[in-house]
DNA sequence: TAGATTGTTAATCGATTAACAATC
DNA sequence: TAGATTGTTAATCGATTAACAATC
């Protein structure tokens, strides 16, 4: 399994993948063809077939693929398995949202701590963690007993890139950034995956009319 | 400006082109060429000129763009200038953070109305707007005097596709789809945009290892 | 005028789709 | 076996990059 020959438009479409095919699971679907989830999801079969051979061949000439394998297998392609470890800094309404309403588990990641600059969210319980002082970042990446993989950012857009060079600079394996501010340009070292509002926003304004 | 022949590749990248233009303008940069902005950006110039021109040519050989002029281009393309109407569903702590955190006028949006279906929510006051029942939604929609150009969604996945209708059916222009239900999949004939939390955090499991 | 840089055409690259032999 | 459907190669399509004449 090579990641560096399967594109990032495949690996775009896994999670949707996963999504549908676990949809198709829950129900007792048992198999399905690549014609018949490509009417489902809008693609065409062929593409299907292409993607998912990059990693496999997970399907059965004349029978179609097997969901619960297809599903497993995708699963430990995007890593749903590992129980990866996170950090999320920022405990403002979205940083409180995600933590209250987001089911971290279920895409196999683990929220360890909490971390805000205001001193009155600071030490208050949020979904069962205890906020900590962002001044403390550092020293609580650089104790934790397992690494940490996963650096939630939620702070505001002018303190983004601190956050991010603290986390990148302690071990951090990857960010998942909410802010408007581009990590891209400066030097951080590891994957990025940025959630816009803005410009999800602004696509729409440009699509309306 | 013929919209159908302009690729949603290209128009992703709008928002983009809008912040960092927007940043230069803001600290005073007169002009910049292509070559520059690439480098900031990390595109090829080439990409730049060719994106710019498919709305038309707003730079100048020898000189080329003046960041004034291309940021006002750029806001009215992506229809800043505008001021649609928007409605937020769901006001639960993400439904809540977008109305206290996120700066909606700046894409030239103003959220005209946030709807719950929790009795305890409806009637208390978020940032200025009174939470509405949401059964009231469709007779909200058929009495505004305005139409509402943007329907949000941040209910609950399984009422997602409810919501989505009624704002469809109800003259809402567009959709901005929160929830990880596939919006695409059923009989929504507007515009949608998601914003897949669970898809981002997926795809940076996948490429941590 | 000379230098810089665009707008635009042509070349390349990559991603999607079509086709079909392999095979369950 | 016959029918279905994959895995995979080849063809097409679209997007990105390179090149350069036009021109400020």
């Amino acid at each position: 399994m090579d990641k560096k020959a399967v594109s990032l438009a495949v690996v775009r479409r896994l999670p949707r993948y996963y999504r549908y095919i676990n949809d198709l699971y829950v129900d007792g679907v048992e198999r399905i063809s690549s014609t018949a989830l490509a009417e489902q999801m809008g693609f065409t079969a062929s593409q299907i077939r292409q993607d998912l051979n990059c990693f496999g061949g997970f399907g059965q000439q004349g029978y179609g693929y097997n969901v619960e394998t297809l599903r497993s297998e995708l699963a430990s392609i995007l890593n749903i398995d590992k129980n990866y470890c996170a950090i999320v800094a920022g405990i403002g309404n979205l940083g409180r949202a995600l933590l209250q309403n987001f089911n971290f588990i279920r895409s196999g990641v683990q929220v360890k701590a909490a971390f805000d600059a205001d001193l009155r969210v600071v030490g208050t319980e949020v979904n069962g963690l205890t906020v900590r002082y962002i001044g403390d970042l550092e020293d609580f990446l650089r104790a934790h007993p397992q690494p940490i993989d996963i650096g939630i950012i939620t702070v505001p857009k002018s303190v983004a890139y601190d956050v991010a060079k603290t986390f990148c600079d302690n071990g951090v394996r990857a960010l998942l950034n909410f802010t408007s501010y581009d990590l891209s340009r400066a030097g951080i070292t590891v994957p990025v995956e940025n959630v816009h509002f803005t410009d999800s926003l602004l696509t729409l304004t440009y699509r309306i009319e």
